[in-house]
DNA sequence: TCCAGAGTTTAGTGTTGCCTAACTCTGTGG
DNA sequence: CCACAGAGTTAGGCAACACTAAACTCTGGA
């Protein structure tokens, strides 16, 4: 029997392990190297820990061909992905958090907190289904809906999109986007884009922005309802 | 300089010694003993920490005869019991948490919390101070006031005092209590006890109550404004 | 096809924090 | 006043998790 089905409480290097590789897995499996970059630990000691979650069932790994999470390994990690993401929407919501600094704080919660917990904050938040990034949060069973989303940076120009997710974790990056108005929810219209990665130009409700193609990547968008597709 | 005041994070094992250190220290230092049976674990691995936390500065340790906290563990112990208390106030205030089971979840929480958070808690709480048990919360500052209680199974009859703390975490015991009136707050006064410990009849404001000695020595209490000193 | 360099693993260490077993100290009763 | 029970410490182990250094493997270009 492995740890998780016998009820014992996995560390939380071991969570954290979980949810790195699930982000970075995108049907291959995650590198040794990018956990490391991604986890900032050495790759030797990345080496070690695959070494002992695999033992663990919890990872498949092939040597030198990258580490898959097993199916009890993608569970942990949706269950992390849930709290992670729950408690963010509850620091927003009921304790003046704002969304470039309620990140870190999750990060340490989410090891922390029982199930009743977790259940209560959805509970009290009307069981959301989206973090303050605009990031979808698991069910309860596990289950996530992943919109398809197209970076700002690739979107074509006169066309209505609304911003859906942000993909960043940097503060300063997300201050620097909810001091232009743009967050999750937000309609937008490409006016002009520059070539060679240039800034693009968008108009939003009531301003115009001009925006750097770096930071354009992280905004994820989607058409509109009344948009064409 | 040590690690504390390096601002380095100590570790949820030094944090949960320094607290029960505290709690078992009444001037005298505390027994390896008692604090192996206060936190579960073998004697041996009571002597190890006391050690390394001697050389942290964390405490202060004779061989052979019990250790006692320094100035900076005392800061440290009080700032866990502030966020242990805090965490318990808002469980139960916001999130449906009932002070039979708020404890283990408020013992695990306390480590992981930031600064910022345990005072958007206390804030939002309106900077309680006092637990749901009717434990002092500690300022921020560390200072503490300890209000002088006597235990109901010591007090005379026909006197009208006020429950003012329950000393128990028992859950069984804080369930039993609550179902008969008997919290933080509440008015009493002693009707009659037996002898021998025997069973101590009290009077609430509507009901009377006989309670056996044991379960008596944990409700801990103080005169009312209008009774006689 | 070979091999250099990138990527990965292994080997060896250190820290934390727990254990059991064996010891040493302390204070009290005979 | 001293032996001895019981409290406390030390010794030796182990598991988790990190590191660095060194060895190994894979792969893409010459
Ligand atoms: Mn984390
Ligand atoms: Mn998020
Ligand atoms: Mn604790
Ligand atoms: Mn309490």
């Amino acid at each position: 029997m492995n740890a998780a089905q016998a009820g014992e409480s996995l560390t939380r290097s071991v969570e954290d392990y979980l949810k790195t590789i699930y982000r970075l897995s995108d049907g291959r499996p995650a590198a040794t190297s990018e956990i490391a970059q991604a986890l900032d630990l050495s790759p030797a000691s990345v080496s070690g820990m695959i070494k002992r979650l695999t033992e663990q069932r919890l990872l498949d790994h092939a040597p030198y061909r990258g580490a898959q999470l097993t199916e009890e390994g993608r569970r942990v990690a949706l269950r992390m992905i849930r709290r992670h993401r729950l408690i963010e929407s509850y620091l927003v919501a009921n304790l003046g958090y704002s969304w470039d600094t309620v990140h870190d704080e999750a990060e340490r919660l989410e090891h922390a907190v029982s199930d009743t917990l977790v259940e209560r904050m959805a509970a009290a938040l009307g069981h959301p289904t989206s973090d303050p990034h605009g990031d979808p949060i698991p069910a309860a069973d596990g289950s996530m809906i992943e919109e398809d989303v197209v970076p700002l940076s690739e979107l074509p120009a006169g066309v209505e999109f609304a911003i859906r997710r942000v993909g960043a974790e940097d503060p300063e990056l997300l201050r620097h986007l909810a001091d232009r108005g743009l967050r999750p929810g937000v309609t937008i219209t490409v006016v002009s884009r520059q070539p060679f990665n240039g800034p693009i130009t968008i108009r939003l409700a009531t301003s115009e922005q001009v925006i750097g193609s770096e930071v354009a990547h992280h905004l994820l968008c989607a058409a509109t309802e009344g948009s064409v597709a």
